[in-house]
DNA sequence: TAGATTGTTAATCGATTAACAATC
DNA sequence: TAGATTGTTAATCGATTAACAATC
């Protein structure tokens, strides 16, 4: 089975995250049928952006209609990788660490936690939910045994790109970075960022500049 | 006092935020200097969009030397308002949002967390560090008297937009929506989303991506 | 001085929007 | 049928990159 389209991208992937989780929504609500100029209202977005970006997709609408949400959610669905099962590690016990381990919403989406891990040693041991906190130096062989895709790192900035440098000689497959550091990786393992203070800083300067304007 | 740069696009704004997080390393590590080139290297990006993007600020180089790390940073800090402090209220108490009331980072870099709030009776009056969790009705007057600049939206895609509502019917000025889901604010009132799951499709789709290149 | 780096202009590239024929 | 909505093309818009004179 190949992929019809080669590669879509990077700005149309992101809205197609949300059309994902919109129309499974629609779904769980018992809608049939959904519109571009619907996804479009619901998202923020102009139904012309939406037509164009579904267009990208192994899938056709029906005039008049719209697209049927079961048939849009099964090939998004694929598109993601949301009928695969994704094995992940987080690195990192802290707040945010543990919080990710014990977040129901990555195991409903098919991302499991198989493991975390910490270098402090008072950590060690330590449970959070199911799971219990290992030695970084567990990370190898954990990676590799288990056929770990993902490594989620959540330790603070100075110890990221080391701990990415041992994911990837472990055979990991992809990264996602929380930590507020760019991180190098070879071509063939790609990293996305989850960049909470930064996208707080935005906020604020969005926040100002409105400010600016009533003064 | 006035800005002289009236917009900066949002694409430049993002990448502004990793030159903070950047220039703030260098200075604690006590380099005076830094070049573009040197900015994007470690950044992944070319230099000329470094000096394209560092020409939006009220700032200049200097030439066969680069920026100078302690001007840079300050204009910087000035334009995100990392020198004032900023208020928040977190909105829903599982996971994650006790990981945020717990991450220090938050505090380190001006933003303050004023409150934690849950509509779950079982939760309500427990502690979440110096922070106790209050019933979510108390919402409205804790923003309107401790002057809460921001609120953090970290509960079920269902209750997203009840809370983004009461938040913008109490004065909020902005909100951060950890939350699955899109949500509708006044003009006034900016949004930006941390969308951690959708992140993560967007690292398994590239995952596969590179799959599909080896075979 | 010679040479490295900025700031800026112009060129390229890509993303979004508008428009409309095709269609059910 | 009439009319709503798709899929697609072309136009617009904005972002990135290349190039280079100015400069210290």
């Amino acid at each position: 089975m190949t992929d019809a389209q080669p590669c879509i991208p990077l700005s149309v992937i992101r809205r197609l995250t949300k059309y994902l989780t919109h129309v499974q929504g629609l779904r769980s609500r018992g809608a049939e049928w959904v519109s571009s100029r619907e996804l479009a209202d619901n998202l923020g977005l102009t139904s012309s952006t939406v037509r164009q970006d579904l267009s990208h997709l192994d899938f056709c609408g029906t005039s008049r209609r719209g697209y049927k949400t079961c048939g849009l959610y099964a090939v998004l669905s694929h598109v993601f990788g949301a009928d695969i099962a994704w094995n992940m590690v987080v690195v990192g016990a802290g707040n945010l660490g543990r919080a990710l381990a014990l977040h129901e919403e990555f195991q409903r989406r098919g991302f499991h936690i198989c493991g975390i891990f910490d270098s402090d040693d008072r950590k060690i041991g330590r449970k959070i939910g199911r799971l219990t906190i290992q030695n970084v130096r567990r990370i190898p062989t954990t990676i590799r045994n288990n056929r770990i895709d993902v490594g989620v790192i959540a330790v603070p900035a100075s110890a990221a790109q080391r701990v990415a440098d041992l994911m990837v000689a472990s055979g990991i497959r992809g990264i996602l970075n929380m930590a507020q550091t760019h991180i190098v990786t070879p071509k063939r393992v790609p990293v996305v960022d989850v960049r909470i203070v930064a996208t707080l800083q935005e906020l604020a300067h969005a926040i100002s500049r409105i400010k600016n304007k009533a003064d």
